[in-house]
DNA sequence: ATATGTGAATAGGTTCACAGCC
DNA sequence: GGCTGTGAACCTATTCACATAT
């Protein structure tokens, strides 16, 4: 499958996914396979980083370089997704230099002028959770219209702003009803 | 709301969930509530974390102290839910230290005694994509039927162990893709 | 023969409408 | 009046069964 075709019914028992589920998915966005052959990867794969707007590389901001964000600073498998982190923000901008860190790292203040200027339309957020509904209005304000939320609480925003969150103590707690024998 | 009582009619504005909804999930384990009246806090708060197996604290470990790992082990958003990173294990010991993390770290040569002897059943699994289906393999073997997964990869378990995936980039494309005007 | 595409059937989850209780 | 509890209605998502194309 590396290059060249794959089935669909031959593939997805590494995905843990239904042969046909995979394709009535597909069938919403058209047709791209061809009968009694398969799909063509290239194609599909072009069509499918269309569709989420991962074609050109998305510029993202994160907020809150605590331990997380930090964290999620060094991962390095935003980019390989199609999405960079242009830069981050904190209020504190001591001691956040232990790392190295190819992002800059700037004071919240130059926030919003950041984002219009770039056009910045997605953030990551890490902030502590008492102030993560105040820091989301700002970030509201200058633009953003999709938040990756890793606070704790539900984020009031307008409804053409998409929230996405979260939360590992409740993957946890999941889990934990799950195993129970 | 803080004790007392709440009414699922009026509070879940907040948590953005309807109330019959709200209602219905609670009807799946029994009846709480008093018609006319709300739900006793204390009693349904006991019952829901009953259900989730959060009642004592339960232990859990954490494989692979990368940055991520890191991160994982400074939040302390998990004890609040009934949940206690016991230890920690990764290959290398050394350039662990940097940040004062109560959490013992071990070399992952003690990872089956110890599992077996505190008889823990969760896992948090922070290793390099490459090596995430072994160390599962290891984990399943020791007992382990709870892990919260954040290697972008389907791992193969036997259908006892529950695995919970924690995939950012998805994540990210998910708000890219809903964002697109 | 093999694999896709898709309407029909089924399963799963949410909302409605109202009965029951305070 | 208030609010919970719940069958029925509704809506959404998955699976089946098979027509269609190579």
């Amino acid at each position: 499958m590396a290059s060249g075709r794959f089935r669909a019914k031959l593939w997805p028992a590494r995905a843990r996914v239904k042969s046909t589920q995979l394709r009535k998915d597909l069938t919403y966005f058209g047709q791209f396979g061809t009968r009694g052959l398969g799909y063509d990867v290239e194609q599909l794969s072009k069509m499918i980083s269309d569709l989420l707007g991962t074609t050109s590389l998305q510029p993202v901001i994160l907020v809150g370089v605590g331990n997380l964000g930090l964290a999620l600073l060094s991962y390095r498998g935003f980019e390989q997704e199609g999405f960079e982190i242009v830069a981050a923000f904190d209020i504190n901008l001591e001691r956040k230099r232990n790392k190295d860190i190819p992002t800059p790292i700037h004071s919240m203040e130059r926030l919003p002028e950041f984002v219009r200027e770039r056009g910045v339309k997605m953030a990551i957020l890490t902030v502590p959770t008492p102030v993560a509904q105040e820091i989301t209005n700002t970030l509201v304000d200058c633009g953003i219209t999709g938040i990756l939320n890793f606070a704790p609480i539900v984020l009031h925003v307008p409804e053409d702003v998409m929230v996405n969150n979260v939360n590992l103590a409740i993957e946890l707690e999941n889990l934990s009803y799950f195993i129970q024998q």
